[in-house]
DNA sequence: AGCGTAATAGCCAAAATTGACTAACGCCCA
DNA sequence: TGGGCGTTAGTCAATTTTGGCTATTACGCT
């Protein structure tokens, strides 16, 4: 969806246009498009016939460049696709809930700890968008929209920032969570009931893999070497 | 990381059982794993010492099951994962984030009104899961911090509420955003408007917003077929 | 001019993910 | 008593994604 909206965008484009645009909006995070993956969607486009190719410019012995313009079949099907996700709720990944759900494995003053230190980062994230949206960053020509797109982004996390502090508040106090199933029995098998309620279900998070950490902020638990790696 | 967790949690397992709780939980939305990536985990992890084989039951002429265990190593790295995630912000994947960058693509009325719309659906969104909350789930022997996560999602789905309307309000102001890129070329609106509002039927605006606040909680864009497909 | 670095443009093999598929077994009810 | 249905358990080929690699040209500096 992006990059055919992007090349919507800015036809006639060649692959290394679309990368270098997607680089910029640093959209490897907050989509889900890596630079290795442009051309393969490219490509398959093409072949679906929502994009066409419209040249083929070779300059020296560089790798040639084939630049692609959308066609109006792809226009419909980028409509399409723009109008899903503007009317529906989308699946959010979120790693971090993901690992929230393990919070019985953590020892209570670290958990409380961590969610102190998640506030803090949050906090100084949305700061320093802030100060960018202010300085001149929207003088640079940048789209209006974009600095909505940040403001939502501070949004989500204010709440997210009182939540931390408000959990953390609960860790501290000693609320139990640890299911007795931990304490008691090696196995839980009463996870059955969790289908059966699936009617009021509408957990609208979702967990993805690869953490990059923010390029300044981060912090270290305390023991182990915090390595990001794979995520199985 | 989710997997190596769950093995961790419940050993020995198999992988269906690792298969049957994920999806009690849903976690093929909230975190990253279908079905069929299991077994592919299960194996690596196997072959990166971080689980260890313990059983291969067959009963029968099915399949025969393999029961995994955690190893030292797998716990050592199961630690660094989690620490890595909780002290560290993960990035966030949200398709809306990336459908809003198209902005300008849409017409004025029609983002207003998905604006709208989709503070709508969060509202009722969050509205079902405090339902769930409250009525007997938490009695049902859920485990405690899973209310804890709920909230965080309403946490931040309320933040988002309000920046929905303060954009709509926005848009519907004609608050300026279109860059110029796009006035210079007309052509491109052409199609915008031809489809959002070619339906030929009376209102070019509002999807008729269904009254009943069930599950099915979804609105279709004023006319095309909102297929959420693929992705690119 | 000569050298090192950065930008340009894309490729590709390996890894991961997916969803459809198999195939046996248990059980209920007519 | 046997046929249909759901559950169990996992496989597999095809598709996607990844991120590192190549090889050329442009640029800056002394």
């Amino acid at each position: 969806m992006m990059i055919l909206g992007l090349v919507r965008w800015m036809q006639p484009v060649h692959g290394y246009d679309v990368r270098r645009e997607l680089l910029s909006w640093s959209a490897d995070k907050w989509a889900n498009v890596q630079p290795g993956s442009i051309y393969h969607a490219l490509r398959k486009l093409a072949e679906e016939g929502q994009l066409r190719e419209v040249a083929t410019e070779q300059v020296g012995a560089r790798p040639a460049r084939i630049t692609y313009e959308i066609t109006p079949k792809g226009e419909d099907e980028f409509q399409n696709l723009l109008r899903g996700l503007w009317w529906n709720l989308g699946e959010v990944v979120d790693p971090f809930l993901a690992a929230f759900s393990f919070l019985p494995a953590l020892p209570r003053d670290e958990a409380s700890a961590a969610l102190r230190n998640r506030a803090r980062l949050l906090r100084s994230g949305n700061d320093s968008l802030r100060a960018a949206m202010e300085s001149g960053w929207m003088k640079q020509g940048k789209p209006t929209h974009v600095a909505w797109m940040w403001q939502l982004s501070i949004a989500r996390a204010e709440g997210e920032i009182a939540w931390c502090e408000r959990i953390a508040d609960l860790v501290d106090a000693g609320v139990p969570y640890i299911p007795e199933e931990f304490t008691q029995f090696p196995e839980w098998n009463q996870f059955g009931t969790l289908i059966g309620e699936g009617g009021a279900d509408a957990g609208p998070e979702r967990a993805e893999p690869s953490e990059r950490v923010g390029q300044a902020e981060r912090a270290e638990p305390p023991e182990t070497s915090g390595e990001s790696g794979t995520n199985e």
